[in-house]
DNA sequence: ATGACTGCAAAGACTTTGCATCTTT
DNA sequence: AAAGATGCAAAGTCTTTGCAGTCAT
């Protein structure tokens, strides 16, 4: 049968770390944070955390930033935007798409659709402005 | 200056090779393919050369599959289908999206946005026909 | 006690790079 | 010749894992 799960104040934290940010951080960041409470805390732990929230559904993968994959634990179907300078990924308020895209989409293809990823990417305002100085 | 480019065969051979298939591929399923007409291709070039497309706006990245990144040689704006299963990519006829999206969240931001990623996640056809034999 | 979780470090997986050699111009 | 492209293999980067020890039930 499944594993049961046990309390482990790490995996609180790894949870509450994500939930109390809105940068969709990295595996690392998210590690560099919680050490702060735990000094012992390791990477590993926070992979075998991050993997396993997402398994349970309390956590997802907004996708690869330079390499890394950034996590969000905001559950509630919304977008995102990735600045290709600084990395940097933002929520994005509701966008005005038609109702049942992945229906239309899972129909077209005879696919199961499970939910969608839509990113925009660019540059971000302060990167904009940081070029701006730099000229 | 900027470095002028040189005629090569294999960097023929790879925008070639991704031309002329709709599987958008990993790198290492094009060194596979290419080794078949050069034996001696290494990975190294193919990595060299697809890193090359891409900045010179011949291939673009559709997304990490698997761990993989997938490459795209069709440039017109289009949707994607990622089978969570298999790890097939599809190519999807337009959809009803809004006119002027990335004009829209740029405006939102104050960010300046090149383009956007929509990818669908799901089963393909063939996974599920796939299950329904296994159960 | 039993089974899960953790720390640490080694192992993995994919991609990038350095360098000597071969090609194109 | 000069500058770019390639092969090969070593080095990198991020992520996953094995194992022994620790903690929750």
């Amino acid at each position: 049968m499944a594993a049961s799960r046990k309390y482990s104040r790490k995996h609180e934290a790894v949870l509450q770390c994500l939930r109390s940010t809105t940068t969709h951080p990295s595996a690392d960041w998210v590690f560099q944070q919680l050490r702060k409470d735990f000094p012992e805390m390791s990477l590993g732990t926070v992979y075998r955390n991050l993997a396993q929230c997402k398994q349970r559904g309390e956590v997802r993968t907004v996708g690869f930033v330079g390499g890394f994959e950034r996590f969000d634990a905001r559950m509630d179907p919304h977008d995102h935007f990735v600045c290709r300078q600084c990395g940097r990924v933002d929520d994005l308020p509701p966008l005005p798409l038609p109702e049942g895209l992945d229906q239309l989409v899972g129909a077209q293809l005879g696919a199961q659709i499970d939910e969608h990823s839509l990113l925009f990417y660019g540059r971000c305002a302060a990167c904009q402005a940081g070029d701006a100085q730099a000229d």
